[in-house]
DNA sequence: ATCTATTGATAAAC
DNA sequence: TGTTTATCAATAGAT
């Protein structure tokens, strides 16, 4: 009973750590209310049990609450708006656009070449022939064109991750493989051959290993 | 001193709601942090204060966290398409905001609640005002809406796949270590620390592992 | 920001 | 999961 001071660290025992869990998510959840009323502040807490279950808690609305970072954070990283091939292009010119849409159905403009077009071209498009455009419309855009901008860099992130993540699952072969570890990179920046990498080994027979086997079907 | 045991509700003294605005504030994310660590769970924490001033936390990615978030309170309200946040709220109605057009200047309508608003607002008022609105915005902006949901849907299968690695990488972990002393702290943050676990099955089907690699090809 | 008196949170046990 | 209790932790109020 003598109760310490409890280290922060994962708890081993599983029921202990549930129940803990159960504890000071409310303790917590009570403490995010109690800050938003005292303070006037606007609090959005998300948490995920290990075993993924969802519990939240927002002062607001989430979605608001969710907006308003994403836009804050997104000042910080003020440099690449657009990061992928979506961005910007920057060398299209009004000419070129102007005679084109002279000649082309928007449609055909909006293929799939819509990433090749970039943004810009897009814009300047636009620009040509909704004079009239209403801010909202503009702003509207603008909101959708961040909502992309900032998928893209979410998805830059997620794949990279992922890279990682099988790039690790080779190394762990190759270690498997040469009976010892390549200490070299990790670093994982080569998103696009981290397929290839991912190498199947016949012969190794490890339980380890089972685990990336996973259903990965939609219902997940 | 005789302390009294406060009430939650907002503080009027403005310094001391300011004060207390700190302390409380500093003690609500190291519980979450606490929580997260103790018991293996994934926290995303997002402050506003009263002045707009943004303080968050998240135990691994916010953008991840926040997109299962979507995806778990999505599949309550099958809306299906626009998932995240930019969905559309549904609750706007074209009276209100027809009202609202007649009295507002449109940049009033945009200010800080422009997130506020939602995306079905936006693309009411953007109708209400864009009579004449050419096919290039209107395309364009279908391709945009389009892109985001493609992008959407990529997102879903990343965060899914990611999750799950993590969660495996996890299990493996504790398993790992069952009947070791832990040693360190193993957040799902640090993806490194899974990687001697996360191995990889040969023998089985072996495309059920290749799958893993999603072909970040085409599209997108 | 720093310092206590006090309330509040919670680990352990039931 | 809820309750109890002994402690630890957070923090209100003052400095």
């Amino acid at each position: 009973m003598v109760r310490q001071k409890i280290q922060i660290k994962k708890i081993d025992n599983l029921t202990a750590r549930q129940v803990t869990f159960s504890k000071r998510r409310r303790g917590l959840f009570k403490k995010a209310q109690e800050l938003s009323t005292l303070c006037d502040a606007e609090i959005a807490l998300i948490v995920f049990s290990a075993t993924g279950k969802l519990f939240d808690y927002s002062s607001s609305s989430m979605m608001q609450l969710i907006q308003r970072h994403s836009l804050q954070s997104e000042k910080s990283n003020k440099s690449g708006q657009l990061p992928l091939h979506i961005q910007t292009t920057g060398s299209s010119n009004h000419a070129k656009i102007s005679k084109e849409l002279g000649d082309l159905t928007l449609e055909q403009l909006m293929g799939e070449e819509l990433q090749g077009l970039g943004m810009s071209d897009l814009m300047k498009l636009e620009k040509l022939v909704e004079t009239g455009l209403s801010r909202v419309g503009k702003t509207k855009n603008d909101k959708l064109l961040n909502e992309i901008s900032k998928l893209k860099t979410r998805e830059s992130e997620l794949v990279e991750e992922n890279a990682r993540l099988k790039q690790v699952a080779n190394q762990k072969l190759g270690r498997a493989r040469n009976g010892n570890m390549e200490q070299g990179n990790n670093s994982a920046e080569s998103i696009t051959n981290s397929q290839d990498l991912l190498v199947h080994r016949p012969e190794e027979d490890s339980d380890t290993s089972l685990k990336l086997g996973l259903p990965f079907s939609n219902g997940n």
